[in-house]
Formats: C-alpha cells, structure tokens, sequence
DNA sequence: CGTTCTAATATGTATATACATAATCGCCAT
DNA sequence: ATGGCGATTATGTATATACATATTAGAACG
C-alpha cells in the first residue's frame, strides 16, 4: 500500500482517525453490515487502550459522515448505504461547441512554465514543490467566447507537456490522448464575473458564471487542475445517470 | 461579552454547536470575510466562558467542513470557497446543511394541484396531459435562506402525493422512501436571480445562483421535475468519481 | 396481566490538564 | 544586513473525570 493511499484512507497519525479509518475500513469492505452492532466505547477503549473521548471522537465523525447511527443505551449501528454516486463525463469543450452547430475556435492566451508556488500546490493537492505548467486560453462558439479556461499541468506527472506549446491543441484534449486517469474531482459553483474574467469572455462584470473546477489523478498522483468559467446564457451542464448497485 | 447575548440558539442545544453555528454564520451572512482571522481558541473561550476543548471541537468541525483554515502560531482564518458540501448524489439539503453545522429548517411556500400544462408536460417530459402537484419550498441554514426549491410530481405515478400536504416534510425526502428511482438527469448552470428568487433568498436582484435542475424517471414513467436555486456564496457542488474501479 | 417506577447502561457534553508540534518573532553573533 | 537559534504562541491530540440524557430491562404494583 502506497504512501499517498495510505493517507488518503487513514488521514492523519492521530489515534482517533486510525480508529476512525479501521471502523469505516472495516464497514466499507462489508465485514460489518448494515445493522450490525460495532463494539460499544468502553470496549474499544479496551481494544486501543486509550480514553472514551479518543474512541469518541471517532465515533462522533462515523456518525456524522452518516456511516453509523448511535442509540443511546444501545450501541452504535452500521447504517443502510445512502448514497448513489453520479458521474459526470469528462467533457470536450470542442464537442460541445460543435454539437450546438457552431464552429470552435481554440486560442491560447498564456503560457508559463514555472516552479510551483504554494498556491499552485494546494490547487493541485501537491505534496512537495516541483515545476508546473500554467496555462491561460480561450474557446470560442462561432465568434463568441464560450468559455475561458485557467490550467495547471503537474511536470512530474507529465513531463512531455513541457515541450509543448498548446497553440494548436487544447490542453484538455491533449492530456487525455496521453495520461489515462484514475480520479477526478468537480467543483461546479455559480459566480460573478471579476474583470478578468469578464473581459476574457466578453461579459459585464458582475454577470453571472458557471465555474466547473475539475483535477485529475493518475494512480494517485495529481495531473492537472483546470478551472472553465462559463457565461451564464452560454452553458449548461447535464449529467444522465443510473444509481449503480447497492 | 456582549455577543453572548446576541447568540443564536441553532444547530442543537449544545455550546460547541452554538460557537459552531454562531461562526458559521458569521461567515456565511458575509460579516466575517476570506481572509478574516476569527478570534483565537483562547479569545472565544473567553467569551463564552467555557473550556478550550469546547471552541477546538467547534473550530474544528468548521475547518473539517471546510469554512475555515486553521494555521498553528497564526490563528483560524475565513477560507475562499465560502461552503462547500455535499456530493452531487441524492441531494438531501437537510444533510448539506447539517454538515455545515448548521440549523435546518423546511418551509413549503405554495402547493398547487392542477391538470398538467403544457409548460408542465415540457417540465415533465409528459406525452399526456394529467395531474400534477406544484410545489414551493424554501431550505434554510440557520437563519437564512439556504436553497429556493420548485417542483413538479406527477400524480399519474405518485398517487399519494395528492393526499399529503408537504407541510412537515420536504418533497424530496418523502419522494426517496416511497418511489424508487431508476434514471436521473441533472441539469446545472448559474443565472442571475430574478425578483421572485432575490426575495426567497434573501439576496440582491441579479446576483449570481446555482441552479441545479433534476428530473427523475421510475421506469420509463416521469415520476418529478425539481429546481433548486442556491446563492452563489452558499453553494458547491463537488462530485468526485473514479471511472474503473473503486 | 398490564402499567408504572426504578436502576442500569451507553452515549452526549463539558471540564481541567498535559504535552506535542508547527510556525513565527526577535535576539544574537557573524 | 542576515542567517541561525531558542523562546513564544496557537493549534493538535490525548488524558481522567464528571454529570446529563435517552433508552431499556426488569422489578414492583395495582
């Protein structure tokens, strides 16, 4: 089991987070069932020789993450699974342009490679500091902007983009041609447009946008960070699904 | 001292949950913004007359939640993304803003049987004409309005719907333990709000919203059509996936 | 036989205390 | 100035303890 798994699953060191993570490890591999009573406090007390507050703790946080139900007097339960996980595809700002029948336009603005700064690191879930490629461009639908995009490229994951000037070929379609990827991650939230923003896409300020923030992992290392700002009239995300078993 | 007394009673009848929420809602209203360094562990302590143990769970639950960034020697500070929570999963709003530590509570608006329209069959994707009920309702998280919610259930395949008056219990929750769903689609993208949502939100004309707009099929038969509007500041959607294994 | 009361029990919250850890400030020597 | 180094400071984790609260098993009673 690797480092970065590792701490993705337990993390911290502390002992009521190694408690926490052994019980959902235990739960979230079926050993315990739905319904199945976990040991009482005072027994894990016993277990992990350690005081009820470290244990609840732990026991606390099961239950607001909704894996346990707690009754008093009773015990603590394993809760029925709740939650049907939606995916969202990957998509191509060219084919969704070109599927509205207009003609795509691609346009790189910035282009900058650079040893990561602090910021870039929290925005790529970055362990240790090592160069980036950041990138500002531009899609347009006919002669309109459609969405502005703001990217950053981990080097030591894909060292190849280093050389590549991203004139011609989106950053998106790039990457996915090379780096199969293994998790992602989406932020979609609504803002007002700052001036940058508004002058890229040819909006007021202050006019709404969509923001769709995604990063990507390739065997648990970070590949790319990508923020699309979207005007408001100009998008809509659809996402089709089917709860998955369970 | 005296914001003692102006402290709302939220979130549970616990001093951790007070500090929590009285934070959160700090925060939230705009009162304390990014950047802001809240007050020290000792300093809230203080003012709450209570121990350190009590403001750490408190802090950091709101850090856990994402609210605030805790720095050691430094102090806590108010985060960028104002709240992020929940999964695009089943939205339960109950829980997202429970996550929050927050306060929740449900309010139906206006509830209105009628034979469907055309606009509704659009809504619907209903081939025949029918009944259905519209709803309004409003989410709140604490004291303010956290999400503005319309509806449409189509009484042709909820006949219970009809009997009950959504007064005690929001529609989503009372439609997931009756109806099982087979298929869904959403639908996201920000708008500026208009009159009507500015007021139910308790936010200025024209700013920015999330709109995440649901439409859900039991099979093959359009069962409900839901919009929910949350202001920009109150909401990210973050759905993180895997698309091979787990 | 059913109801009410009581005691036992597990969780919920809070306390005071202790030491660990990380980040920063300021002093001092180079 | 400046680079290192200890002192200071705020948070992070853990302890033992205490009492509150909800729930239930079982005893006592009509």
């Amino acid at each position: 089991m690797s480092m970065i798994e590792t701490a993705a699953v337990e993390g911290g060191g502390s002992l009521h987070q190694r408690i926490l993570s052994d019980i959902s490890e235990k739960i979230l591999s079926g050993v315990w069932v739905p319904g199945f009573r976990i040991p009482f406090e005072h027994e894990l007390t016993a277990e992990y020789n350690c005081s009820r507050m470290t244990v609840n703790k732990a026991l606390s946080q099961l239950a607001k993450a909704g894996l346990i139900e707690r009754r008093r007097r009773s015990g603590s339960f394993v809760r029925q699974p709740q939650s049907q996980a939606a995916v969202l595809e990957i998509h191509d700002i060219r084919i969704e342009v070109e599927a509205l029948g207009l003609a795509y336009r691609y346009e790189r603005v910035t282009r900058q490679k650079r040893r990561s700064s602090a910021e870039d690191r929290g925005l790529l879930e970055l362990g240790a500091a090592g160069q980036v490629l950041a990138l500002e461009c531009r899609h347009f639908a006919g002669k309109r902007p459609f969405a502005h995009e703001q990217r950053l490229i981990n080097l030591a994951a894909v060292a190849e983009a280093a050389e590549e000037e991203f004139l011609d070929i989106a950053p998106g379609p790039w990457l996915i041609g090379r780096v199969p990827w293994s998790e992602a991650e989406h932020r979609i939230r609504a803002v007002a447009a700052d001036r940058h923003i508004a002058e890229a896409l040819d909006i007021a300020t202050g006019a709404p946008c969509l923001v769709v923030e995604r990063r990507t992992w390739s065997a648990e290392y970070p590949v790319t960070q990508v923020r699309f700002t979207y005007a408001a009239e100009s998008h809509t995300l659809v996402a089709r699904f089917r709860p998955s078993q369970g």
